[in-house]
DNA sequence: AATGCGGGGAA
DNA sequence: TTCCCAGCATT
């Protein structure tokens, strides 16, 4: 279907100008010391809609804490949470270590070449595979990312909703056929590197782009429209009040999340989704819930925290413990000090430092 | 095909 | 504010 649009362009000379370009101007990062297969399913799991700046604490601090796949396999999960704190959509570190563990079991600790057996792991998609296969085996497997779906967009004047899967596919087809069979490590990575660097969502620095001459949506200065993309909807909003829930030694209830969907598994101070309970029977609700009793005490603050698809409105409590917690085991008293060694969602760890702060 | 799933930085 | 990032799983 894109047959027309590669034709427009000489794909020998597309490659040889971008994968010359990549060489002299590729960033030095932690996962381009080696091509561990490990480390770049690391490095690919957690660049997954997260940018390269905001993933290089976390992958040094992770490899250094979990340095191959039998660390990683023989870890406690909540020990995984805790590294990957902050970084977002957890499920991703849960679905890397279950897959960990199946190659350690399944594949002898080996990670898996083939397409297939790699595709059904966990948490590898199309585009983990791709950049896998292509990076650490120098396979030619196409790797379609944002980047990629961005730079082709432009480069071939693709005008197809990127959000639609079927367009994801034409991409793909297209990069199959793109892809420098000499080297499709670094004609992947230099797609990418080019839509990190240079053809920039806003404002692409066409100029000094090394495949400008080859650029369809250059040539008649439309690469400011590209790619067409429809817009998501808005976030829904959800109040809650939180408790901070003291006992008279100062160690505070926390929560465990549930084993799916947001956040899941991760710890919190409990909270009251307050919209549907009502302030009047908060403390009946509390008891039902938790199994302890409160009484309210003062508003300590307010937290607005926006996720990608809903926004949490935090009322910040104070609460007296009255009597005893009765039967809970997924609440957990603890102080200060065992605070910190649990995985928390940052808007959580942001209570925490005010608490912390106010002493 | 549509929706759920984090958090941050750039403009 | 809005965008969107080296996406995937589930329904």
């Amino acid at each position: 279907m894109n047959d027309e649009k590669l034709q427009s362009i000489d794909i020998l000379t597309f490659r040889r100008d971008l994968v010359e370009w990549y060489k002299n101007n590729k960033r030095d990062l932690p996962w381009r010391q080696d091509q561990d297969p490990y480390k770049v399913w690391v490095s690919e799991v957690m660049l997954q809609q997260t940018k390269v700046d905001t993933v290089i604490p976390y992958f040094n601090r992770f490899i250094n804490k979990f340095p191959t796949i039998e660390a990683l396999a023989e870890a406690d999960e909540q020990e995984v949470l805790k590294e990957w704190e902050g970084l977002g959509y957890y499920s991703r570190a849960r679905n890397l270590q279950h897959a960990v563990r199946e190659v350690a079991t399944t594949y002898k600790g080996q990670v898996p070449n083939d397409p297939d057996e790699l595709g059904a792991l966990k948490g590898v998609g199309p585009y983990t595979k791709g950049a896998i296969l292509s990076i650490a085996y120098n396979q030619p497997e196409p790797a379609v990312d944002g980047n990629v779906m961005r730079v082709l967009s432009r480069v071939l004047k693709i005008e197809d909703d990127i959000t639609q899967q079927r367009t994801k596919k034409q991409f793909e087809a297209c990069a199959r056929k793109l892809i420098d069979p000499q080297d499709p490590s670094s004609f992947n990575q230099a797609v990418m590197e080019l839509g990190a660097l240079i053809c920039t969502p806003k404002s692409p620095t066409c100029l000094l782009c090394p495949v400008q001459a080859h650029c369809q949506a250059f040539a008649v200065g439309v690469e400011e429209e590209l790619p067409i993309k429809k817009k998501a909807k808005k976030q829904k909003k959800i109040a809650y009040v939180v408790l901070l829930v003291a006992d008279e030694q100062g160690n505070y209830i926390i929560e465990k999340r549930k084993d799916s969907g947001l956040l899941a598994n991760l710890w919190q101070f409990p909270m009251v989704p307050i919209e549907e309970i009502g302030w009047n029977h908060l403390e009946n609700w509390v008891y039902g819930e938790f199994g302890f009793r409160v009484s309210l005490g003062k508003k300590q603050g307010e937290l607005r925290h926006i996720f990608s698809h809903l926004i949490w409105q935090l009322e910040i409590y104070e609460a007296r413990l009255i009597g005893e917690i009765v039967g809970e085991q997924r609440l957990q008293l603890v102080n200060k000090e065992e605070l910190a060694t649990y995985p928390f969602p940052v808007p959580h760890q942001k209570i925490m430092k005010t608490l912390f702060a106010n002493e």
